[in-house]
RNA sequence: GGCCCUGUGGCGGAGUGGUGACGCAGCGGAUUGCAAAUCCGUGUACCCCGGUUCGAGUCCGGGCGGGGCCUCCA
């Protein structure tokens, strides 16, 4: 079974081979801390979590090293300081936790590596000596730029001539550059702008421009050449066009073998935007639904593809979800885990991160437990809750005990509960239907689903 | 203006040229004290027009519709 990966430079599906199986190395760009993360912000990193988990697998967990930055010095984070007078470091700090913490409740697990870009200031800077000697960059009165005209594949991953973009695109206003599409790699300190965002280098004092903290983290990191690269479909251009000009050039290797985008996510057919207010934060989202609800919609369309984010969506994934609950419920025994993977839904992650096609074989796992539960096949009911709980680790789903995702909650209330159903189990038998129907329609009432089966009763919260 | 993606049943969403996944919703049946849950069954879906082919949702061309990027937006 091999990995086959979409890659933005070829433009086709390819084979995934590592440089060295022994050690698989994968950066995405991640967020640039200043406010809480939208669900859009949500998609990238839930995405390559599931590749994460999938190469994990294939190579074996310590062979795989995953890096994920947090930015932590950009224009807005100095904009929000000089606004509120919070200091750039707890700003930074604060937002970062809250984004992992957002993450965690996706069930992303945390990547391997998470470099901070104020941290690598000084490879920021030999990058910047490097190009400049090796006249790729040149200084101007505003910082120190890359000379696009110097590097003659430059556009190759976003297939982009000069040409076209200079045709309708916005002029850019800073007359000192030789060419429009030439870009920071050192922004100069301008007046007013705090200390904490200022560092030396060469050129004069200032700050590392957007693309190049990735460069200079990935060779430090991770090394010149690595084997995936992700993020969002947005960055291919500028940002990873400009990543690959500056790492390629200084370092003459190739920076990635394998590029990997994400598509947007709509809300509710719309764009989502600040402007037509329909921007959904994973913090506000995360109070109404479960974390699993969140990253099952965000699983149920191919990661490539635009998503239309929309309430029925969200109550689709979470019907959906309770459907595979309940089926593992029905197999879960005494709980003893052994995963078993001999299910499908890796081999339709293999295939370019098929989700959907992934969910369906989950939903098939589903349909199978129910019938070894029908049917009270022991060993069969044992081998699929096994695989169910496998599959589902894959994806990152069905990280809850059934119960905990039916009856999770206020255990006073739930132990109230268990008290009233057994109340009733006990009515049944003595064929009680009054007494048995006034209860149901008590709990009923609360949001509570009675489920009769042959071997007694039970509940969850709907 | 340039580059790129996309258009499948009521909804979401897969699909390697050959009797159209899967889920949600609906309908019928089984089961149930009645329900729910579950199981079984069920759907005149592939934007339009040409072309290639024995055969196209699937390839090619042209339309129409939607979306993204074109300097710091996942």
């Amino acid at each position: 079974m091999t990995l086959r990966l979409y890659d933005t430079m070829a433009r086709e599906k390819r084979v995934f081979k590592p440089q060295d199986p022994s050690r698989v190395t994968m950066y995405v760009c991640g967020p640039t801390v200043y406010n809480y993360a939208h669900i859009g912000n949500a998609r990238p990193p839930v995405v390559f979590d599931v590749l994460r988990r999938l190469l994990g697998h294939i190579y074996g967990e310590d062979a795989v090293i995953y890096a994920r930055n947090i930015t932590d010095v950009e224009d807005k984070i100095i904009a929000s300081s000089l606004e509120s007078g919070e200091a750039i470091a707890d700003i930074t700090r604060k937002y970062a936790d809250i984004y992992n913490a957002d993450m965690a409740s996706l069930n992303v697990r945390a990547p391997d590596i998470e470099p901070w870009a104020t941290k690598h200031i000084q490879g920021m800077i030999r990058i910047g000596e490097s190009l400049k000697r090796k006249g790729y960059a040149y200084v101007t009165k505003d910082g120190l730029y890359f000379q696009v005209d110097q590097m003659d594949d430059y556009g190759k991953l976003s297939g982009r001539k000069q040409e076209d973009n200079e045709a309708g695109a916005r002029v850019a206003v800073d007359e000192g550059k030789r060419n429009p599409s030439d870009f920071a790699i050192w922004k100069f300190a301008k007046e007013g702008e705090p200390e904490e965002a200022i560092w030396d280098s060469p050129w004069g004092r200032g700050r590392p421009g957007w693309h190049i903290e990735c460069s200079a983290m990935i060779k430090a990191e991770l090394g010149d050449t690595i084997d995936i690269h992700g993020g969002g479909i947005d960055l291919t251009f500028p940002h990873h066009e400009n990543e690959i000009a500056q790492s390629e050039c200084a370092h003459g290797e190739t920076l990635a073998n394998y590029w990997l985008h994400n598509g947007f996510l709509d809300m509710e057919g719309e764009k989502m935007s600040k402007s037509l207010g329909n921007v959904k934060l994973v913090h506000d989202l995360a109070k109404d639904w479960p974390g699993e609800v969140l990253r099952y919609a965000l699983l149920s369309g191919h990661y490539r593809a635009p998503l239309d984010w929309t309430r029925s969506l969200l109550e689709q994934s979470k019907t959906s979800l309770d459907r595979i609950y309940g089926a593992l419920r029905r197999v879960w025994g005494d709980g003893n885990v052994e995963p078993d993977d001999r299910h499908g839904v890796r081999a339709k992650l293999m295939d370019d991160l098929n989700t959907p096609l992934a969910l369906a074989e989950l939903h098939a796992l589903a349909s199978e437990a129910n019938k070894a539960a029908d049917e009270k096949n022991e060993r069969a009911m044992e081998t699929v809750r096994n695989m169910l709980v496998d599959a589902g680790s894959a994806l990152g789903i069905l990280s809850m005990t059934p119960a905990q995702w039916e009856q999770g909650g206020d255990d006073d209330d739930s132990a109230r509960i268990d008290a009233m159903v057994q109340a009733r189990v006990e009515a049944r038998a003595n064929k009680d239907w009054a007494e048995a129907d006034r209860i149901r329609n008590e709990l009923a009432a609360e949001g509570i689903e009675i489920m009769d089966g042959g071997g007694g009763s039970t509940w969850r919260r709907v």
